[in-house]
DNA sequence: CTGAAAGCGCTTACAG
DNA sequence: CTGAAAGCGCTTACAG
């Protein structure tokens, strides 16, 4: 097609070099109307328009990463994605960021810094344009590799007001004291709290029930079930199964998660234990299948895709250079009162 | 810290310049001996590989992109994430792809060929080392795209024995059949199919369902229960209302999904309908929570693990130009018959 | 507002 | 088995 390569390299695709040739302007204009970097004069602007038209012409993302310093792909980390949440997040995400013209890099830390400092070593070598981070819990290493790096950063689940540090999410610690003060409306005393995997957010949970029992002197350590394993339907079950046979007897069990509450209503009807009569059962997220249960789970609903899709658009502008509104976005949480409860 | 370079763009990384001279060989044989193309003296082999540990050199991917015809991304194309089918299966294959020294690009299409077409466009800019796409469902411009990309390719969930096709799955149409024949030895007769989504994996699940149902001269496609919204446990205690209120009565709903079952069996607690002995339920894929059910379901095991990290091995052969045994494997099924059949 | 030159960090293709 | 040259397709930095 072209003939003015030497050897023959060529891969057949059409370069800004061909688009230049054909609008008539060298390649750097052609760069700079397509980036919108630097003003152009409009003229020029169309008559590069026209020609990527006609010639179909797509920049190569491998070459304008290694020429500039950063590329069209944008790191995503995320400890899991067999937990729903957390696809919620990645999927409204990446609809918002492919939107904008840039593609996604997902990876997944299973909770452990050091294969989380691994994943984002990997994804740095790739020069992305952005990333998207889950909370703040990460090794000091990592960090310095974030910060080193002069990619922008957003931060999502969590909110700091941190100087210089994007966020957006909720405060679990508000929405868990909404929950266990829901719970102790419904005139629950002694009020469980279970919880597995035992991550950041698991724990800040944990201190905003601990907050309110201890307000209400409330509060005991046997109270307290927390098991390091990850987060199950069966797990749920075996702990409903540990908590239930307590005495004296519990009145309401806060799981961490619905995935344990859901396994923890199952585990209810398996062993003839009535809920809510004789204990009430509250979950966290309302996955996929809480309004389903016998009874339905009464939850705190976040907004999962709200969050990723916030988060994409302020880490948009940031990678754009354009104005980013507030740095913190609180997007809040739901109490979900149904029938569990 | 390095000095030979004249004005100032230079990134502070380690290149393979570096290594060259503190090697003492050309650069081009850095890259030989790196890559274990062509044969390289060990001596040669070995000074690289201590500069390059001195060093602490890393290649960088988009250098290697543009000079070569692939870069060290593979593609991931899978449906949804919002099924826990296909995390087990991306999961499973970026951990064997990590291993290998691959970075995993993950498109969700939502069962769109549009969209698939539109993600696969855009991930081959990336001049992507390989890909792994779920079954062989898409547009002819798609399977060109693929074809004519040069990009080894390996599909997965469905085998198939055509010449130079790739493929690690399982024989949906022969685990349907299986579980079909499992409910007729339970001795039941009037036996439902109720499917949603209607992706072509599902529509060969209920072929199954109907070669072995007219073998036995006891099909009616009033037992058809097809349902193109999306799988969820929501849907299946609809679909569920609905068979169950069917006359004359059937006495069994085989589900194409775990997740109708889940539901469905919800429902019938709900609706104090008797499972297995009024209706037998059963499903397909044993989900997460399908063992934790009341009764627990009766499915069809799929070794999704496996099959990524199986698909993923084959995927890293082909690229490497390695011999890859069998270019079609059958990794199986299991009937899991547990109390709701 | 526009451009010629150099360079990003690798690998291909050709020689020897 | 090894290397000098050229090139992959863009953008940076410097001029004007």
């Amino acid at each position: 097609m072209s003939s003015k390569r030497s050897r023959s390299r060529a891969t057949g695709r059409v370069t800004l070099a061909d688009v230049a040739q054909a609008a008539n302007v060298s390649p750097i204009t052609v760069s700079r109307a397509l980036r919108g970097e630097r003003a152009v004069d409009p003229e020029l602007v169309a008559r590069v328009q026209a020609a990527v038209q006609r010639l179909g012409y797509v920049p190569d993302p491998a070459a304008r990463a290694l020429a500039s310093r950063h590329g069209t792909q944008v790191a995503l980390l995320v400890p899991l994605l067999s937990n729903a949440l957390f696809v919620d997040l990645v999927e409204a995400a990446q609809r918002t960021l492919t939107r904008a013209g840039y593609q996604t890099l997902i990876g997944v830390t299973h909770y452990d810094p050091a294969e989380e400092e691994q994943i984002l070593r990997g994804q740095l070598l790739h020069r992305p344009a952005g990333m998207l981070v889950t909370g703040f819990d990460r090794s000091d290493t990592t960090r310095a590799l974030i910060a080193g790096s002069g990619v922008p950063c957003v931060h999502v689940m969590e909110t700091t007001v941190a100087e210089g540090v994007y966020s957006v999410g909720l405060s679990q610690e508000q929405a868990s004291m909404a929950m266990t003060r829901h719970l102790l409306e419904r005139g629950r005393r002694r009020i469980a709290f279970a919880a597995a995997q035992l991550d950041p957010r698991t724990l800040q949970r944990l201190e905003g029930w601990r907050k309110v029992m201890r307000a209400q002197g409330l509060y005991a350590p046997t109270l307290e079930w927390l098991n390091p394993a990850p987060s199950s339907i069966g797990l749920g079950g075996v702990l409903f199964e540990q908590i239930i046979g307590q005495t004296p007897p519990v009145d309401a069990i806060f799981f961490c998660n619905d995935d344990l509450a859901q396994g923890a209503l199952l585990a209810a009807l398996r062993l003839g234990v009535r809920v809510p009569e004789r204990v009430a059962v509250a979950g966290f997220n309302d996955l996929t299948g809480s309004d389903q249960m016998l009874p339905p789970l009464t939850t705190i609903r976040t907004p999962r895709a709200e969050m990723g899709a916030a988060a994409a658009e302020m880490l948009v502008n940031l990678m754009r250079g354009a104005p980013v509104g507030q740095a913190s976005i609180d997007v809040g949480f739901e109490l979900v009162v149904r029938g569990s409860t």
